[in-house]
DNA sequence: CTATGAACTATTGTCTACAATAGATAGTCG
DNA sequence: CGACTATCTATTGTAGACAATAGTTCATAG
């Protein structure tokens, strides 16, 4: 059922990918102008595909655009950062109230294989991989409940909080206090998830959920202070 | 705090609002190519912007666009329909917990005033309109959290719903079997969002959700049948 | 010296034209 | 007579150029 769609990606699609991990590597900072012809130059396309790439990040939210005046990447504030870890919060739990007890054992792997690597980083001290290898389990737990558009949506959630990390590095070298103790939890929960019991899987969510929430909170506070 | 941000929208805005209206009021059937040259001819645009006003579309879920084939108006399965339904039912309950009780009572306001409507149409027996009040409801339901990304996710799970709607009109007929029982519940509703319960909202919501989906489920199954 | 206005420049918005490809149709071979 | 292949057409993908506007800078007047 896996649908193996490979067709080979339009410009567009090309120029999206790339300027969103330009974004959400830091290389492009926040608020910053997106010239649309110095773009063009880097990607060596010319400005309509580049165009309807910028509209595409746009309606995922990583850059903002206003008419006649350009788009710029997305400047997150507090508020921001509050919508996007409640919505996040929202749809995890969605996705745990469909996709748990686990009906397809496959997608159950990818998770595992997630919360391995996740060790794996974490024995390694390497933080950086291990907020991906985070993601990435996240994911999957969200994949279990097989619910396209629910993806979809928490992809786009996650990708504005990789954002909202990489306007500051601070928050990528501190993120986790402990990093045993964060994986911990994370094992935790996928041992809830395979015992097959959705109302406890909740309940580790809500804790997971409120650490997330105070660490960034904590993390994004930190950046404005440091800047003074 | 109301922003009146007036920007001459640009004619990508025009031709998506025009092209979204289109899909939703039906004109567009649902499976139909979306001709570009057509398109363009029909708006008296040129096709960067109409390609451009496709990609938001598209990533409004309203379209589906495969590489060198173009694009054409989404088709709903059950599959897609249970997911919309589930989507928005979570949207719904991150919004009855944020925005319960009210904090600020000019969004409360706007939702009285869409209730009055919803049985000013009740009344006079316009279910088409009523549909449209239900939608303006349920999304000033929405607003009361102030959360800006939760309003958009839920206008774009609306829209699809819409969409799925669209696509027969015999669920714009016989959507509500009662029409006056149904403005109970939405009254009922909003009594409970009033009282500042989120917990009796919520059970509300529940049972309201449901409602909602057997008929939506049913309407659209009488549709694969009808059409044999 | 400051504030207001105009001209200028950088950038976006839009259009026309060309290149490339997927689907269709017809022709030919088995 | 059916299936496969080649050509052809309709449509999408991309490029480059022109038009329009917002922000900036400089000049001038108060």
């Amino acid at each position: 059922m896996t649908e193996h769609q490979l067709q080979s990606p339009s410009l567009v699609q090309l120029a999206a990918n790339a300027i969103r991990r330009m974004i959400l590597a830091g290389e492009l900072a926040e608020g910053e102008r997106l010239i649309e012809e110095r773009l063009t130059e880097q990607l060596g396309i010319s400005r309509p595909p580049l165009r309807e790439a910028l509209r595409v990040l746009e309606q995922e939210g990583l850059i903002v655009t206003r008419p006649r005046r350009g788009s710029m990447v997305a400047t997150l504030t507090d508020q921001d950062v509050f919508e996007i870890l409640t919505l996040r919060s929202a749809l995890e739990r969605l996705a745990v109230e469909l996709g748990v007890p686990v009906q397809v054992p496959e997608r159950l792997k990818v998770a595992q294989d997630a919360l391995l690597e996740m060790e794996r980083c974490a024995a390694a001290e390497d933080r950086g991989s291990l907020v991906q290898a985070g993601y990435k389990f996240h994911s999957s737990l969200v994949a279990l409940a097989g619910h396209r558009r629910l993806e979809e949506a928490y992809a786009s959630v996650q990708q504005q909080l990789l954002l909202c990390m990489a306007r500051n590095l601070y928050a990528r070298e501190h993120f986790y206090e402990d990093l045993h103790e964060h994986v911990a939890r994370h094992r935790k929960l996928l041992d809830l998830v395979e015992a097959g019991d959705p109302a406890a899987v909740l309940a580790e969510l809500a804790v997971h959920g409120e650490r997330s929430f105070n660490e960034i909170q904590n993390n994004v506070g930190s950046r404005e202070a440091s800047s003074s």
